[in-house]
DNA sequence: CATATGATTCGATTATTCTAGAAATATGGA
DNA sequence: TCCATATTTCTAGAATAATCGAATCATATG
């Protein structure tokens, strides 16, 4: 990760509305939540809460599928592993004694949506 | 840690100037780096690093200690932790399958810089 | 096609954060 | 004490971000 796309992740869970709307995908996991199931829990409008979904998706941290009229939330766990990876960058003088940090995202890789158990649907865009 | 806590980490690095002097602060290790040296290396007035540096200490994310005339900062890796951690709370739908996160707090706990500071790491000019 | 539903974009307004010069505070030494 | 060095506080203008109603777009279905 390069410093522009750390400071675009930490500037989108760097707000109460988006950082409550990350973790709420959190325990979602691969499966996700759609936009306005998104919007009716946190009480938030729905402009509002679009323009901060906006954020978190152009920082790379959610994705998101269309299904049907709705569209589906995930969080990209691969790109929150590499912001914690970057905060910990050359850690311990370069001694290399940091463990490395591990998440789901090992777990869950790219794709595990696609095969899980959710109907077939085409990404955006 | 808390939501409020984890905002005011957040936004601290999700500025530019701030992520570059947490950034220094890190291979800098529990010997950390003077304020002078800090505003020299990044080519920002004294007090417009001073500012920044409040908004480090204020979110706990950076510690420091006078010694004479100058001060010296430290990053708090317990408190990098804390955040990481809580970036990654209840992943995994709660299966509790993720691996703990750990940097090198462990290896550097809370005193260490006092007791047995490390040798410095190259500074470039 | 017409209509309903889910989501985004467009605005204007309000609020927050960044920046840096000048003045102030803290420490050490002659 | 007086002076030099290191850092912070104060200040205010400039830049950026948050908010949300209304309009618009996208999709499904009768």
């Amino acid at each position: 990760m390069e410093i522009n796309e750390a400071l675009a992740a930490l500037r989108a869970l760097a707000q109460p509305t988006r950082l409550a709307l990350y973790r709420l995908l959190v325990p979602a996991g691969p499966t996700g939540m759609a936009v306005g199931e998104l919007a009716e829990q946190l009480s938030v409008p729905h402009s509002t809460l679009s323009a901060h979904l906006g954020v978190l998706r152009a920082a790379g941290l959610v994705l998101d599928t269309r299904e049907g009229r709705s569209i589906r939330c995930r969080a990209d766990f691969g790109r929150m592993d590499a912001l914690l990876a970057y905060l910990s960058e050359n850690c311990c003088a370069g001694h290399g004694a940091c463990a490395p940090l591990r998440t789901c995202s090992t777990l869950f890789p790219p794709g595990a949506a696609a095969r899980a158990p959710l109907p077939r649907v085409r990404q955006r865009r």
